[in-house]
DNA sequence: ATCAACTGTCTTGACATCGAGATAGGTTGC
DNA sequence: GCAACCTATCTCGATGTCAAGACAGTTGAT
């Protein structure tokens, strides 16, 4: 089956035949494939009255295990976002009662955040509704070919992963 | 080598060992390298003082071919963001002289974007410097792992692109 | 001890995006 | 012809994000 992406790599070799498009087959796809999910998710999270943004700092913090914390720091290497942004991210989920920010008694500069009791409930349950609809868009493919798509993009985040990017 | 989506999915397992998480092996990392390739892209951007957005809408309107132009519309199937989104985007190319608004004469609702020729220059150039770091990035895989991994995510994406979602 | 360099978090202002609704023009069936 | 519905684009207000810099606290070299 065709998709967006095939009909812009054939523009593109119609328009510039000098160029050689084949890198936007596979990271086309991966951004284009990642816009859908961001609407996905939203519309699955809507259930339970969550943003994306919300599920992403309180599920890295209920994975943390008991007692449910992490520096602001920490979370910004999982969450992939700006120091600014956490900050503002924190501040809205303490107000409404799903993280508490505690200081950090080993460095005064530092800050913990702790999930809530409502907090981890929230996190619960909102990741088993996640992945009944993830279950659904990769229903396309066979276990078997889950794994080597896993495998190939692994190939490819984990130099941004490890190394300090 | 292990990612941070690994230690993501040990981390689930060990918390809630009740779930089957299989899904986030696969979809964790769509999302995550299109946060890393975004932040790349702004950076290979930069260089020919262009955002990705910039990118996105010029380029579309590149790939259509003289006389470079479409409707709002169309731009917005292409670049997956909202009408109001789009109108904003266009303004603020034809501001600066990237793009330009003209009335469509089949049809009174309707506007055609057109590059003008500076547009076009702009979209050129900076597609060269894209494919260049693509290339840098898919260096870790194979050319045959490369087209395995396009068809893999083409078998995702296209239920996205053609049932009207 | 002290000073310079570094770290972790927060502040601020600019800005891009979204969602909902407004407006104008087109289309269809009668 | 015309009423009801549909479509294309734009407007507006709210909001989340980023980049740059401020600030307090920490660390390492001398």
């Amino acid at each position: 089956m065709e998709d967006e992406v095939d009909r812009l790599v054939a523009a593109w070799r119609r328009e510039r035949p000098d160029l050689d498009v084949e890198p936007l087959e596979v990271l086309s796809r991966v951004s284009r494939l990642a816009r859908h999910l961001d609407r996905a998710r939203r519309l699955a999270f809507s259930e339970h009255q969550l943003e994306p943004w919300e599920f992403d700092v309180l599920t890295a913090l209920r994975r943390a295990g008991t007692p449910y914390q992490l520096s602001p720091g920490q979370l910004l290497t999982q969450t992939l976002v700006t120091s600014g942004t956490m900050t503002n991210r924190i501040d809205r989920l303490a107000k409404k009662g799903l993280v508490e920010r505690l200081p950090d008694p080993s460095d005064r500069r530092g800050v913990l955040v702790r999930l809530t009791d409502e907090g981890r409930d929230r996190a619960d349950q909102s990741l088993a509704g996640l992945l009944a609809q993830e279950r659904a868009i990769l229903a396309e493919l066979s276990r078997a070919q889950r794994g080597e798509l896993a495998a190939l993009l692994r190939q490819l985040t984990a130099p941004f992963d490890n190394i300090p990017g």
